[in-house]
DNA sequence: TCATCTCACCTAACACTGTTAAGTATCCGG
DNA sequence: CCGGATACTTAACAGTGTTAGGTGAGATGA
C-alpha cells in the first residue's frame, strides 16, 4: 500500500508549510513578536495543530536556526578552494557580514541570543555545514604556514578573534541601529576596513 | 511642614527598593525571567504597586539600563587623563570587557537587545556619562595626531570598529558560552590579543 | 459492507505574562 | 472632625505558550 507513504508525505508537507510560515514571520517581525496563533492563522490551522508537528515553539525555532546554520555553512564552503588561508579569512568575514545583512532576524536568533541546543542531525565539525569548523580549519592552516605572529598560535583563539570582529559590527548595528546618537557608517564598508585591520594586526610581518 | 519632604523621601525610598530588587533579579536571572509579580514579592508589595512608581516594565528596565550606562561612563572617565590616545584606547577596551564580565545580564540588555530609548535625563555626549562619547573623543584625538593609517580618517567609523572588536568577543561568549563545540578561550586573554591586534592594524606605521 | 482504529485537527481550557480599573485604608491639612 | 490626596490591594483583562479531551474523516480488517 502506498497510502502510508502518502500519509507521511502529506504530514511532511504541512510540517514544511508551518516551518515556512514561521520562517517568514520570524524573519520579518522577529521571533518574540510572532505568536503560535499567528503562525497557525497563516497556514489556516489552529495553534494546537502545530504541536502535532513540533514539540513546542522552541523546537520550531531550533529547527529553523539549524537550517540557517547549514545555509551559512554552505555560503562558506565555496571559499574552501581559495588557496591562500589569509585571503580565505577575508572572504569568509565578508560573506558572514553579507549573511547578517540579508537575514538580520535570523542572525539575531542564531548569534545574539542564548538558545537551547544539542540536536543529533546537525553535523558539527563538517565544514560543509558548520561555518565555525571552516573558519577554524582556515586559521589552523594559516598557523601551520607560519602566516601569523608567533604569539597567536592558538587556532581556536584566533578564530574567535576574527569571528568576534565581524560579529561585533553586525550585532551592534542590529541591536542599536535606532540609537540616534551613534552615526552608523555603512556596514559593508566598515567591515572591509575592520577585517583588513584585523588581518594586518595578526599576520607575521616579513 | 516637612511632611511633604518626608512623603517625597519615602516615595523615593520605595522606588529605590523596587529598583534594587529588580536590578538584582535581572542580573541573576535575566530580564525575561523576572516577572513583575516576582519583583513585587521581593519587596513585599503587589505587582500593581510597582505601577505607581514606574510606568511599566520597560520604564523600569530603561531606568536600570541608563544607570548602567552612566556607571560604564564613569568607569571610563578615569582614563581621560591618559595622555596617549592609543594607549587610552587600549585601556578603554580592557575596562569595557571587565564591565561585561562583571554584569553579563546588564550587558545583555544594554548592548545585545533592542531597547526603546530617548529619555531626557541621560546626558548624551558628556564623556562623564557617555562611554561612547569618550571613545569617540579618544579616536578623534588619535586621528588629529596622525596616529592612524590615512584611510582611517573617520572617527565615528574607527570608534565603531574598536567597539565592535571587544563587543564581539564578550557578546559571543555571553550568547554561546553553552555551545560545547566551541572551545572558548579566556575572555580577558583573548581581549588583550584582540585589542592589540586591532591597534596594530589601525596605527600608521613609522 | 461495516465495525474499528488511527491520526490530523479542533475546542476549550490552564497557567502564566504585563497591565489597569476600582476599591480601601491611612495620613495630612484645613 | 471632615475632605482629599496618596499608597496600596483586589480583581480582572487580554494576550502568551501549552495541553487534555473530543471530533470526524479515511484506512484497515473481517
Amino acid at each position: 500500500m502506498g497510502t502510508k507513504e502518502r500519509r507521511d508525505r502529506e504530514r511532511q508537507e504541512t510540517r514544511e508549510k508551518i516551518l515556512d510560515a514561521a520562517r517568514e514571520m520570524f524573519a520579518t517581525h522577529g521571533i518574540e513578536a510572532t505568536t503560535m496563533r499567528a503562525i497557525a492563522d497563516r497556514v489556516e490551522y489552529t495553534a494546537a495543530a502545530i504541536y502535532h508537528h513540533f514539540k513546542d515553539k522552541d523546537a520550531l525555532i531550533i529547527e529553523m536556526v539549524h537550517s540557517d546554520f547549514r545555509a551559512l555553512g554552505q555560503q562558506f564552503v565555496r571559499f574552501a578552494q581559495v588557496a591562500d588561508p589569509v585571503e580565505r579569512l577575508r572572504l569568509i568575514g565578508l560573506a558572514y557580514v553579507e549573511f547578517a545583512i540579508e537575514k538580520p532576524h535570523h542572525y539575531t536568533v542564531m548569534f545574539m541570543t542564548r538558545t537551547p541546543y544539542c540536536e543529533p542531525d546537525f553535523d558539527r565539525g563538517n565544514p560543509e555545514q558548520d561555518a565555525y569548523a571552516l573558519l577554524l580549519h582556515t586559521v589552523t592552516e594559516g598557523i601551520g604556514q607560519g602566516r601569523f605572529r608567533p604569539e597567536l598560535n592558538d587556532a581556536e583563539q584566533l578564530a574567535q578573534m576574527m569571528w568576534a570582529s565581524v560579529h561585533g559590527l553586525v550585532s551592534l548595528q542590529i541591536a542599536k541601529c535606532d540609537d540616534p546618537w551613534i552615526h552608523w557608517r555603512d556596514l559593508r564598508a566598515t567591515s572591509v576596513l575592520s577585517i583588513d585591520a584585523m588581518i594586518r594586526g595578526i599576520v607575521r610581518e616579513e
